[in-house]
RNA sequence: GCGUGCAUAGCUCAGCGGUAGAGCUACCGGUUUACACCCGGUCGGUCGGAGGUUCGAACCCUUCUGCACGCACCA
């Protein structure tokens, strides 16, 4: 065992130990161990994608269940993949060949995919290898794409099977058209954005009463000449003797029917509605009541579809509007123009409002709702924060179907074939003159049955279901609803036992990372830090451990750079603490503290480490991840640096000590535990130390879980040694009030009543850097003075002290004692609390008012003392 | 409109019925041979407002305000 270097160099370390890893293949899962097993599948990333901090999060986490579990003695399955996100990447794909002056039509299909699975095979591995630098322990032999053969096969066998089943139909139905991407979407994928528009009063003449005015207010002029007919609701007074006439349609003219629904909102606007079945999916549905005929204006890239109407054919939508609005004002029909504020549906993918449109879709009517909702209320699939079951319950209340045809070709294609007027759903072409819907299926539509056609039988029947699902809130219904379902139709067990066909047992939701103003962190805000950039500045366990104790459970991330450099600094105090370790000389990898005689600094940090494990355990049990790093933190750089590491120096320079070997064996002994708790959150620095100090095996991987210690430390003496540390507190008090330097050495006076070890004296001497410490047995003076519960210390300093300012501090304190004080009485003579209250909170009480009494009274006298 | 979450020190968060806490920041002082990616100290809060329950409320209930988010509507 050498020297460690002086700092912590995350970079070369994490390379070194994360190519062993991989040599040796711990992280690879053995279907047929004998051990427990616990299994994560990833949620997989855009192939084409690179990694952000949301994913450094969510995997951080996924990471941190999966070491620790290993370390708990399960056999452990962490499997990777990406997802080929089909609109996602063939856009990109689209996007790179506009460059050369090519579309997709151009190539066509076959030339066109082919360039994609190129893009793929070029940009795919990225991400992939990110999370390898942030450490991710996945088995890489078992990573899956949603486009491999066999999957892809399983998601048209699948396919197939709902068909069979009755559950997928082909309708002509209104769906959310993408104009950007010329795709239908499904609802889920529609993002409500308030737009600042503009709304539009124009007034239709009533064809039966020349003179007489219908007022009528639109968003959208530009869908005119789709008007089919002009409703009113059935009670409205002002116009029920319209209802059954006509008005005039300006553009192109004709003559459309007054109907009286009720889904017309008497109070808004004028209380008429024009109807266009086309365009609006209200409007389809009135169309449907009153028969209407539908008029499709739009072509599918959202330009207008209407040669009668020459000024505004051809123009995009949006122009049209303008146009539209001209046109009507020209004609002395458009009353007025406000300002206006609505929610307009936005493609997540293309950018652009989406555009509801009648076309033939495929559609998947949910099967077993009821049953899927029911595998979390009755607490199958347990949610964490449990709130997010009643956000399911609310989608799975209301559910629609799902619309899982895209008009798009990377991806699963639709298994229907048509000849003529025949249809047939089957996974091969039935035979010669058979015609394959040209369709791919949604993304979604194959990533629900990620949880389990990514594993073999073997690794399913030892795997499935898995024990946690890591992912963000944002996809519980696209994602975590649908894999639901999936497990619960296609039961991957072989059985129909619920328990065992639910795709995992426990959800964990992420919260969402923002910057420190709020905002949601986004390519188009600049305020996106690249994770590979901070992996490099603070090495991935910095990143890791900075980003996860700020991350609370299931709230939002308030992030800032800070926090990372924070995670760097504490790797950095763990390496430093474990540098000065090895400059005591070789490390006992075996260390039993109660072989020796302990200092009560060894019994203090003995029995700290316990409640630091119990707390941990617990943190993780709850899945709170941010005090786990908190207890961590404190333990690591409050507890064991600052006390016990700066106690045991005592021990170290003296080679008389009797402590001395006791406080080595704990020193071991303690680090051992704390590089084990903290390796799955910090999992390269604590390989690099644990095999560099000689703690034994070939990785710190497969090392025990710290179990709570045995209880053989001395309370009595952990007391002591806490005590201690108050004296010192104090004496660096009285040091920083009189400005003297913690490097200077002086003279403090205890009167204590304790006995006081003559080691334990010279330790706290050491600590206090006092010189001498003396004991006495009366009060000094005219000398500031602390209390502790060690005594009375005093710091004589003849001629220096500023007594109107020592007076002004102790008057400050006996103010507070006084408040202190007061409370404490007030409870103690109100004789309906003293009833009411538990007899040992009165028992606190008494015991508090007598110590701040004491504390008065001392003060008081110490007061007296300086006059 | 329906629903959810949040509001505690300048910042990020603990505490969730019985003396208001931590880390960071700020300020002051320190290179004491593990660490300046450091050490020590100090300052800093009527726990968003108002009611209520209770012997006792940051904590439970009601209500209001503000900020996020989800769903629905959106002519």
């Amino acid at each position: 065992m050498g020297e460690l270097a002086k700092a912590y160099d995350p970079t070369p370390i994490s390379e070194k130990h994360y190519a062993s890893w991989l040599k040796t293949g711990v992280f690879h899962a053995d279907e047929s161990s004998k051990k427990p097993s616990f299994s994560i599948v990833i949620p997989p990333p855009n192939v084409t994608g690179i990694l952000t901090l949301g994913h450094v999060l969510n995997n951080s986490i996924q990471d941190i269940l999966c070491r620790r579990a290993r370390m708990k003695g399960f056999e452990v399955l962490w499997l990777p993949g990406t997802d080929h996100a089909g609109l996602a990447t063939q856009t990109k794909v689209e996007r790179a060949i506009a460059e050369e002056d090519l579309t997709k039509e151009q190539l066509g299909r076959e030339a066109f995919l082919e360039r994609t699975w190129e893009w793929k095979e070029k940009h795919g591995g990225i991400i992939i290898d990110q999370l390898k630098k942030l450490g991710c322990s996945c088995d890489w032999e078992r990573e899956r794409f949603t486009m491999d053969n066999d999957y892809y096969d399983a998601v048209i066998e699948g396919f197939v099977t709902l068909y069979d089943r009755g559950h997928i139909y082909r309708g002509h139905r209104m769906v959310n058209w993408c104009p950007a991407t010329q795709t239908a979407i499904s609802d889920e994928e529609v993002i409500a954005t308030p737009q600042k528009s503009k709304l539009y009063t124009m007034k239709y003449e009533v064809v039966e009463e020349p003179g007489t005015f219908l007022e009528i207010a639109t968003t959208r002029p530009e869908t005119i000449m789709g008007d089919t007919a002009i409703a009113v609701h059935p009670k409205d007074e002002r116009y029920q003797k319209l209802i059954g006439k006509h008005c005039r349609r300006p553009f192109p003219e004709a003559k459309l029917p007054i109907v009286a629904d009720e889904h017309i909102d008497i109070e808004f606007g004028t209380g008429v509605l024009k109807v266009t079945p086309a365009h609006d999916k209200a409007d389809f549905e009135i169309g449907q009541r009153h028969s209407l005929p539908s008029i499709d204006v739009l072509h599918p890239d959202g330009t207008i579809n209407c040669p009668e109407v020459p000024e505004l054919d051809g123009l995009d939508r949006f122009k049209a509007r303008d146009k539209a609005a001209k046109l009507l004002d020209e004609q002395g029909l458009l009353i007025k123009t406000e300002k206006y504020q609505n929610n307009v549906g936005f493609s997540e993918r293309g950018q652009v409002p989406i555009e509801p449109r009648l076309s033939d879709q495929w559609f998947f009517k949910y099967p077993k709702t009821e049953e899927t909702l029911g595998a979390v209320l009755d607490q199958h699939v347990q949610f964490h924060p449990e709130r997010w079951t009643k956000v399911y319950q609310h989608w799975l209340d209301n559910i629609q179907d799902w619309c899982i045809s895209r008009q798009i070709w990377w991806g699963h294609r639709i298994p229907v074939w048509y000849k003529d007027d025949e249809v047939k759903c089957q996974k091969t072409c039935p035979g010669d003159g058979w015609e394959q819907d040209p369709d791919a299926l949604d993304t979604w539509f194959s990533s629900w049955l990620w949880a389990y056609e990514t594993m073999d039988e073997a690794t399913r029947k030892k795997f499935y279901p898995t024990s946690v699902l890591v992912t963000g809130p944002d996809i519980i219904f696209l994602w975590v609803a649908r894999m639901i379902f999936a497990g619960l139709e296609f039961e991957p067990s072989g059985t129909s036992d619920l328990s065992k066909n639910i795709p995992f047992r426990d959800v964990y939701f992420t919260g969402l990372i923002r910057d420190n103003r709020g905002r949601k962190l986004s390519k188009s805000l600049g305020n996106s830090p690249n994770p590979l950039d901070l992996i490099g500045s603070y090495g991935a366990d910095g990143l890791r451990f900075g980003l996860m104790r700020v991350a609370p459970q299931g709230l939002d991330i308030r992030y800032d750079e800070k926090q990372i450099e924070e995670g760097r600094n504490f790797c950095n105090k763990l390496w430093n603490a474990s540098r000065f370790r090895t400059m005591q000389g070789p490390v006992d990898s075996k260390a039993d503290p109660y072989a020796h005689t302990l200092s009560p600094f060894a019994h203090l940090i003995l029995k700290q480490l316990d409640g630091m494990i119990e707390k941990v355990d617990h943190y993780y049990d709850t899945y709170q991840f941010n005090q786990v790093a908190s207890t961590l933190y404190g333990f690591v750089w409050g507890n064991f640096c600052s006390r016990f590491l700066e106690a045991a120096k005592a021990d170290f320079t003296d080679e008389t000590s009797e402590t001395r070997a006791g406080t080595l064996a704990t020193f071991d002994f303690v680090l051992s535990h704390v590089l084990r708790v903290l390796h799955p959150f910090t999992p390269f620095i604590t390989e690099e130390l644990w095999l560099e100090l000689g703690y034994g095996g070939e990785t710190i991987q497969f090392a025990h879980w710290p179990e709570r210690l045995d209880t053989q430390w001395s309370d009595e003496l952990a007391q002591r040694a806490h005590d201690i540390f108050e004296v010192l507190d104090q004496s660096r008090s009285l040091r920083g009030e009189f400005q003297i330097a913690i490097n200077q050495k002086i003279r403090f006076c205890l009167k204590s009543n304790s006995k006081l070890e003559e080691g334990e004296k010279s330790i706290l001497q050491n600590l206090m850097n006092a010189e001498p410490l003396e004991f006495i047995n009366e009060p000094l003076t005219k000398t500031p003075m602390l209390i502790s519960s060690l005594g009375d210390l005093f710091l004589p300093l003849e001629g220096v002290v500023d007594i109107d300012k020592e007076v002004a501090r102790i008057e400050k304190a006996l103010v507070k004692i006084a408040g202190d004080i007061e409370r404490e009485r007030k409870k103690l003579s109100n004789t309906k609390m003293i009833e009411n209250a538990p007899a040992e909170k009165v028992a606190e009480w008494k015991t508090l008012l007598k110590e701040a009494e004491d504390r008065q009274a001392k003060l008081k006298e110490q007061l007296e003392h300086l006059k």
